[in-house]
RNA sequence: GCACCCGUAGCUCAACGGAUAGAGCAUCUGACUACGGAUCAGAAGGUUGGGAGUUCGAAUCUCUCCGGGUGCACCA
């Protein structure tokens, strides 16, 4: 059996834009240096360069090559490295090289070529953004529920997958969404009745756009009142049309269809809202229904069972997969089809996977959902595996962990219901709202409210981003709108900054040149030019965490450049045009890199 | 019981098998009457839960123990 769900680490192979990224120019020097050193098997070889450690070093990079191919070379490891440097060719690129503890290689880099390197950088429409081989890539994020408000847990799947898709399109993939709706279910019985009762054209129905729990809880009110009534009948026969509208419901009769389709429509009205209100990239077309998959369900179970993957078991279809054992030592089933005819999760979720596979020739297909389902997609993807319906698709389950509270538990209400989407937004564009208010009471309030709503947004969605997507992250509100710390409000404050700067000096787009004699000024240069190299990191690894903490990185790195070398009041014409140009490729990648992260940049705040 | 994730500075979190484990916040000390101070420079803070192993080298890989979270038959 194939292993799923692990992104193979080999290195992919990359195609440079540009030659702005240190580490891909370096590669194929030090490999020409090793090959012509020790033979031509060498050619290939990783040579493990990695950013010095400033503490050891006042080098750029460090070539860790030497101490791994020390053994299999049967040299000493310094000896290995100093035959690499020996066989160095890359007097345009490297200034120095030299031989470090048992076997480090230093490397610094020339000014004159970082400078160049920046300035291309500049230059280059994609900022040195890779392009790596182009693959298909199917996302599956968000996923919320027709008729129920989208919580806490909605919000890091939608902001999380939102910039992964951002991300893999910048890159050159080929990005389809998926936001698998949960728009079928027994559910539908009871809220078809409801819609009938409070009138398709009430403001009971239009709860639906705005406020869907209230409709959601008034159908499940009255349905849980009539169906536990003492005697039965007594409270009306709300359960018993609930259950019967189920039935016509899934035999397709044409009316309920179309009471359905109703909830659907002033659903995906609310859902519009939220993304729209969100900056998320999820439109209609990408939707797609759980419902939409019905029709695959009975073949799929057919197959299965055909293919004797599938087994009766206590009258449901069941699949038993090796390695999966649960309570009591017994192995746990992967119900496909229930005793009562129905269909789970585990149908649907093979019916994604095949799909994308077969039909949408997906290289990767990623789920974004909630850490707790990892069992669950694994098992439907060994069983679509075994089905033979993965056929060079890489299924990944990108597993977000809970948002939790001050209390280091799931964020819920006092009633015990997960907090909504809503409120958590409502508090951070108040908060936001205060702090902007506070600071900028200059501006009109016209122009305030669009900096706290972006500013606001922008938080919690760095929030989200800046933690590792599988650890949960604590949701605090002071924390995230702080204007110091690796926060959104401090990148957007960055480049807003530098956006008054340029704004304030006489040139309208300076290319440069850039010249590099300032340490503060070479320091920025050099971070600047790993923003590719970050971006194909994040779209291989899916971990956007990396881009942040760049971006937190770079933003820092500015500043010190602005602090020690004046920019307006340069000593002279040249060196100006140079900061100029520096400040410019700093904001374009900042706001590049924020827009990646689905996080707009305000022009002032 | 089985499986997956996690345990790193007071707090929130990083670290692609590389040198003395890094940031931010909080704390403390300095700088400049400021090209946007929403600043910069610096200090302090650690036996990476414990132990064993693999490796030239381990927070990272393996095993084991402790502690926490989550999942494990008809919910999605």
């Amino acid at each position: 059996m194939r292993p799923v769900g692990v992104r193979a680490r080999s290195p992919a192979p990359r195609i440079l834009s540009v030659m702005a990224d240190p580490t891909i120019v370096l590669t194929p020097y030090v490999q020409a240096a090793m090959a012509a050193a020790f033979g031509p098997q060498w050619r290939e070889a990783d040579p493990v360069i990695r950013p010095a450690n400033k503490r050891q070093t006042s080098a750029d990079l460090q070539v860790n090559a030497a101490m791994a191919a020390g053994k299999r070379i049967g040299r000493p490891p310094r000896e290995v490295a100093q035959g690499v440097i020996d066989h160095l060719a890359a007097d345009d690129v490297v200034a120095k090289a030299e031989v470090a503890g048992p076997g480090f290689i230093n490397v610094t880099l020339r000014d004159d070529w970082i400078a160049r390197a920046a300035t291309e950088q500049l230059a280059d429409e994609r900022l040195g953004m890779p392009r790596p081989e182009h693959e298909r890539i199917v996302i599956d994020y968000s996923s919320p529920n027709a008729a129920k408000e989208m919580h806490v847990a909605h919000l890091r799947t939608t902001v999380v997958g939102d910039s992964l898709a951002r991300t893999l399109e910048a890159l050159g993939h080929t990005v389809i969404r998926q936001n698998h709706l949960g728009d079928w279910g027994t559910a539908f019985g009871m809220l078809i009745e409801h819609l009938l009762e409070v009138g398709e054209d009430s403001t009971d129905a239009r709860l639906l756009k705005t406020d869907p729990n209230t409709f959601y809880r008034a159908a499940r009110t009255k349905f849980d009142t009539a169906d536990k009534a003492e005697p039965a009948g007594s409270a009306g026969d709300f359960a018993v049309r609930s259950r019967a509208r189920v039935a016509t419901l899934q035999s397709g009769e044409q009316e309920s269809m179309r009471l359905w389709g109703e909830i659907l429509d002033l659903t995906k009205g609310y859902l519009n809202r939220v993304y729209r209100e969100l900056d998320i990239t999820l439109t209609d077309d990408d939707i797609v229904g759980e419902s939409s998959y019905n029709d695959m369900l009975p073949g799929i179970c057919d197959d299965l069972e055909a293919k004797g993957i599938a087994t009766m078991s206590d009258g449901a279809l069941c699949i038993f997969l090796d390695g999966y054992i649960g309570r009591d030592d017994k192995p746990v089933p992967l119900i496909i089809r229930k005793s009562d005819g129905g269909y789970g999760y585990a149908t649907t979720d093979i019916a994604t996977i095949k799909q994308s596979s077969l039909d949408l020739k997906a290289n990767r297909a990623l789920y974004v959902v909630g850490a707790p389902q990892n069992l669950h997609f694994r098992m439907c993807w060994d069983a679509a595996d075994k089905a033979g319906w993965i056929q060079g698709t890489e299924p990944i389950h990108v597993q977000i962990g809970n948002v939790v509270g001050a209390d280091g538990k799931i964020l819920k209400t006092r009633s015990g219901d997960l907090v909504s989407l809503q409120s958590l937004v409502d508090a951070a564009l108040q908060k936001a709202t205060e702090v902007v208010g506070q600071s900028r009471g200059d501006l009109d309030e016209q122009v305030r409210a669009t900096i706290a709503q972006q500013v606001g947004i922008g938080a919690i969605k760095y929030a989200d981003l800046s933690v590792s997507h599988d650890s949960g992250y604590s949701f605090d509100l002071e924390r995230m709108l702080a204007l110091q710390g690796n926060t959104g409000p401090y990148l957007q404050y960055a480049a807003a900054r530098i956006r008054s700067i340029l704004g304030r000096a006489d040139v309208v787009d300076p290319s440069g040149p850039i010249t590099l004699t300032e340490p503060a000024e070479r320091a920025l240069a050099l971070r600047l030019l790993d923003f590719g190299d970050v971006v194909g990191q994040v779209g291989e690894t899916l971990e956007p965490h990396r881009l942040c903490a760049y971006l937190f990185d770079l933003a820092q790195t500015f500043t010190t450049f602005y602090d020690q070398c004046p920019v307006l009041k340069a000593e002279d014409a040249e060196v100006r045009d140079s900061r100029l140009a520096l400040c410019t490729l700093t904001r374009k990648v900042l706001v590049r890199g924020l827009g990646l992260l689905g996080i707009q940049a305000p022009d002032q705040m």
